[in-house]
DNA sequence: ATAAATCACGAACACCGTTCGTGTCAAACG
DNA sequence: CGTTTGACACGAACGGTGTTCGTGATTTAT
């Protein structure tokens, strides 16, 4: 059923209509609402569909940074794959099977850490807001360089072209701006969530 | 004009249709596309109008994290202070006046932290980033809480409720999980954030 | 073989974003 | 002063949307 659909986001998340799902399936949109209640609770299962590419923790190798940073990029990854699914991730706070085993799993590699209970909760939280906004970002990325134009020159132009009278850093800091592959940005992000995570233990009460 | 429209929120952003707009404004929905090319754009400038609201810097006092601190919760709460807004910003990365003089701001700031310039620049990315994706959490818990349930113990009923066997992990953490006010999270996370940031320099290339 | 439950779907409803042609009305110009 | 220009307003229409309902068809259980 769901692969069904996740096979339309092809054509991205504003063309995914009831009766083009339907019609993928060789049916009447109508029929849709026996398996599901909404057009979000469409949705909703998607994003879990998609978050079934998630690997279990029990299968990554590599040292403890390694693991965890290995299963923030595949959440990443997984609701970047299908462009809109990651604002489905924000817009809630999915209880869907997928989900909770990924929490499940999270927590398990904090606690191999080290990290006390709060720091475990409150770092659960805050890795997987972190890994659907990336997804977010990375996909809305994909959707616009895959669709037409060149967006980093694009965007390179655009802040060179900012009146620096009105925003006098922002035109200071114009290499830096663009420098660095997307990659390397996320990279770096997740090692500064570890090192901020390490040295910011929330305590227990 | 876009304060016509930022009183619309009262009913969400699926609400918020380009007849009610006109309604609201006591005309008709073809006149909105004279100062509007899209709804899109309409959010859009909503958007903007909203960061509008966010102070600049120069007016905060404090120490410096205070004053970081003080940046980031502003803008979690002009994004999160009109329900679906905060999506819109996460959609896409907006290029718009009042957005772009927060991250002046932003850039200043962090230079005054004497953090080097590659560093600066993508902590602009991380910080805005997480305070978008925290607004869109606010705001989709404010809708839930105000319109219904109690959204709290409803959520602790869940978690209690939830198969041991599958996920053991969640189980054992059910005290921490509900441990702590949203906005002990939040200044947890931003403190998390800030420590990271020192101690991961992105280094100059 | 019959009853019951499940699934399919055409038609309809209310609403949406957007466009187009026409209308209003005030300022600018001769 | 009359007339032309331009900006703004808006009713009507188009093609599309999510969702519901009644009615069939088809499988399953008795």
């Amino acid at each position: 059923m769901q692969a069904g659909l996740a096979i339309l986001d092809r054509s991205g998340i504003v063309e995914l209509t009831m009766r083009r799902v339907a019609q993928e399936l060789d049916t009447g949109a109508a029929s849709l609402y026996v398996y599901v209640k909404n057009r979000d609770d469409l949705l909703l299962a998607m994003l879990d569909e998609a978050m079934g590419s998630v690997p279990r923790t029990a299968h990554l190798a590599g040292t403890w940074r390694e693991r965890v940073e290995a299963l923030i990029e595949a959440i990443v990854h997984a609701t970047a794959s299908h462009e809109g699914l990651a604002l489905v991730a924000l817009g809630t706070i999915p209880r869907t099977d997928k989900v909770l085993l990924i929490f499940n799993d999270l927590i398990g590699l904090l606690r191999e850490g080290g990290l006390d209970d709060r720091t475990i909760s409150w770092s659960t939280d805050l890795l997987y807001m972190h890994a659907t906004a990336a997804g977010a970002e990375l996909a809305s990325y994909i959707a616009r360089s895959s669709n037409e134009h060149d967006v980093v020159s694009e965007a390179s132009e655009f802040f060179a072209a900012l009146p620096a009278e009105r925003y006098p850093l922002i035109a200071g800091m114009h290499d830096e701006i663009m420098a660095g592959s997307g990659d390397e940005r996320d990279a770096w992000k997740l090692r500064v969530l570890l090192n901020g995570i390490l040295a910011t233990p929330a305590g227990r009460p």
